[in-house]
DNA sequence: ATATTATGGATATCAAAGGTCTTTATTAAC
DNA sequence: GTTAATAAAGACCTTTGATATCCATAATAT
């Protein structure tokens, strides 16, 4: 279990653009030198940061990326689940099997006939949990504050001058 | 980004050991057949768990599987990191691009010299927060959680007679 | 001894990640 | 208008890991 490289690329794309000046285009070159991927590969995740409406694009002579709203309000979990996509972390592949039935087993009059044997996976509740909790922590990471602690330590070390 | 079905059998499997009557070893067939898994398959996946000393397995004529500690001392992060493995959630791979080089920059004075360019990444910084979240999370679940929450279920539902 | 059961190795299959190349569309500058 | 630069999209390839099966071996109770 372990992010892609794909999300490392999104990332590190993402502060970048964040870090160069607004009004300026980035294009893939400067973006895959600075990283050290293909411009082949690492164009084709950008375009999925600008269908989903993280970046903006504009092609042609001088053309490039730019953040498509500010870096405060580009959190780690809108980079992930784009690149990563939307499933959950973890699904119940056996929901129907002897296990649930007697583990969720609350007698047949207290079931709900309208979901039938839904969510039933007390192990999928606990992962739920799980999920849940590492969202909350990474909707509070923003591309602004990866910035912000670099600038702190730059400005931390200019103490000295 | 999501966990293996090997994970999802493990945890149910242990569950249903810690369901089961103590001083009573559970055979990989018991097993296969409650989860809807072939036996050759669940086998190599108890077997793991043996080697980390999850389980105990006996070998033989009415051998089979049982908890090698109480259901309380096994928690979900323990399960996880055998099956799943124990890399980082998120390893940055260009340490050495640019970018690392000016985010990262605190003056060349201040760089500890036993420590050359390693952990300068903000971004796996960030996702290690994030691991550690999930993981204070996953620690404070164990098999005797789930057990509790299906026992609370059933005498729940108990309470009508 | 024999039947039963777990273990380990070899192998097969399949999907996804990671990556390249080519063609097309769009834009700025000349 | 032509051209050079740039992003977008699709076809393709390779590698890796998850999932799974099968067989031979070791251990154990009866």
């Amino acid at each position: 279990m372990q992010f892609s490289k794909s999300t490392d690329y999104a990332l590190h794309s993402l502060i970048h653009l964040g870090n160069s000046e607004r009004c300026n285009n980035v294009g893939i070159k400067e973006l895959s030198a600075e990283l050290g991927v293909s411009e082949s590969y690492l164009s084709k995740i950008m375009s999925k940061l600008r269908r989903d409406g993280i970046v903006r694009a504009v092609p042609g002579v001088n053309g490039g990326y730019e953040l498509a709203r500010p870096a405060d309000q580009i959190t780690f979990l809108d980079v992930i689940q784009v690149i990563e996509g939307r499933q959950k972390l973890f699904e119940c592949s056996n929901s129907s099997s002897r296990q649930h039935r007697l583990l969720a087993e609350e007698g047949p009059a207290l079931r709900d006939p309208k979901r039938p044997e839904k969510n039933d996976c007390l192990v999928e509740k606990v992962m739920y949990g799980a999920e849940q909790h590492l969202y909350q922590y990474l909707r509070e990471q923003t591309v602004q504050s990866v910035l912000d602690n670099a600038f702190k330590r730059c400005t931390h070390g200019a103490n000295k001058n």
